[in-house]
DNA sequence: CTAAGCATACCGACTGGTTGGTATGCTTAG
DNA sequence: CTAAGCATACCAACCAGTCGGTATGCTTAG
């Protein structure tokens, strides 16, 4: 057994991820991350000082994650069209795409976990899990002002509120999916809000 | 002190629903149901005779109370209009009216609680839990069947799509209103909602 | 009317097990 | 040798739940 510490940290953050969104973080012990990730004690405090640690340590690997996907995704919609409108609709595509069909892992965001028990974290905590989509809404509110600036909404809406129906549909859609039991529900919930998107942009005839 | 069990028990139920969404179900104990509510152990378990036991009281609760807010909602839906797609919007624009400018109580759903915390529960209350807006799938489903027979809709959706985009977008408004601190995030994202629908089945021109 | 009998409501000390966290020392790679 | 990585043993605090007992008020027999 070679001795890889960023090995195990890493498995334990894995385990916990897990653990965290089945269990909750106050329902889920420190013993329940030990014995999954086949660890002791020792191990894990060597590796986070605190639980409260751990959960630091898991909103900031879950906010990098979701970051680097959605520079990833976006970067692939706008090397896929040259229209804001069309980029955007390709990204909320792609996003569907990859959420369509898959029951493994089963669903769910760290972030809303954490909301919902809000009140078990410390002060700088609240505030990272409060700021943790501050990129998606800055380069998503870039990409929906491109929009705006070329299409005239068939209906009063702003650039915040479609962020935010993206948003909430994301969330909404990972519980439907957790509820039902059914990966796709997630999927259904971004192609409804494709078809809001060009509704309201299309041009009228 | 008039000894009124029923009172007790309700105050219990009262204190408990906010302090699982402020903490989660796993992460409160019972010890702070009992300040919170300013009673004792013995009158705890003289009423719930688990802390699982306490977790179905409240969920057989939320959902009775959500269920009574839909039917009370729709039949004034359905006196306001004759039209069945009218009567949904009315519907939608009720529940916006309601959850508009409104911070208190601070907003949280218990089944998407519960979600986040499933392998706390057993199956019983698991299953109640799926379940547990069988009512609103039903009630709505029938509503939305007659707006489909009535109106073709634009686009290839199916009611069950358009029920749960408004599920979807109820839990995610839900958990927006809780990341911003602002009540209005849930009311907009239903103001999406009715955009959505009225796109969908608007005639051409 | 009255008092015995009893059920409901509640109190708070107590218990055994679990919790997050610590102290100490062994192992192994460099 | 050194230090990072980790295991074992342990601790105090806290956990859900129990238990013996008390207070209150309703029912009913005399």
């Amino acid at each position: 057994m070679p001795r890889d510490g960023a090995a195990t940290k890493a498995k334990i953050l894995e385990v916990a991820h897990e653990l965290v969104l089945e269990y909750g973080f106050g329902g889920m012990s420190v013993d329940q991350v030990l014995t999954a990730a086949g660890i002791t004690k020792g191990a894990f405090f060597h590796h986070f000082k605190s639980k409260i640690d751990l959960a630091n340590a898991l909103l900031a690997r879950y906010v990098q994650m979701d970051d680097q996907l959605l520079h990833e995704q976006m970067a692939r919609a706008e090397s896929l069209s040259r229209d804001p409108l069309q980029q955007y609709l390709i990204f909320v595509g792609l996003l569907e795409e990859m959420s369509r069909g898959q029951s493994e892992p089963p669903p769910g965001c760290l972030i809303a976990s954490y909301i919902y028990q809000l009140e078990l974290f410390s002060a700088e905590t609240k505030t990272a899990v409060i700021s943790g989509f501050k990129e998606w809404e800055r380069v998503l509110g870039e990409k929906l002002a491109a929009v705006f600036e070329k299409y005239p909404p068939r209906l009063p809406v702003s650039a915040k509120q479609i962020y935010d129906n993206l948003l909430a549909l994301f969330e909404g859609g990972v519980i439907l999916a957790k509820l039902y039991d059914k990966g796709d529900a997630l999927a259904e919930q971004l192609g409804q809000h494709k078809n809001y998107i060009e509704l309201l942009f299309q041009e009228r005839d």
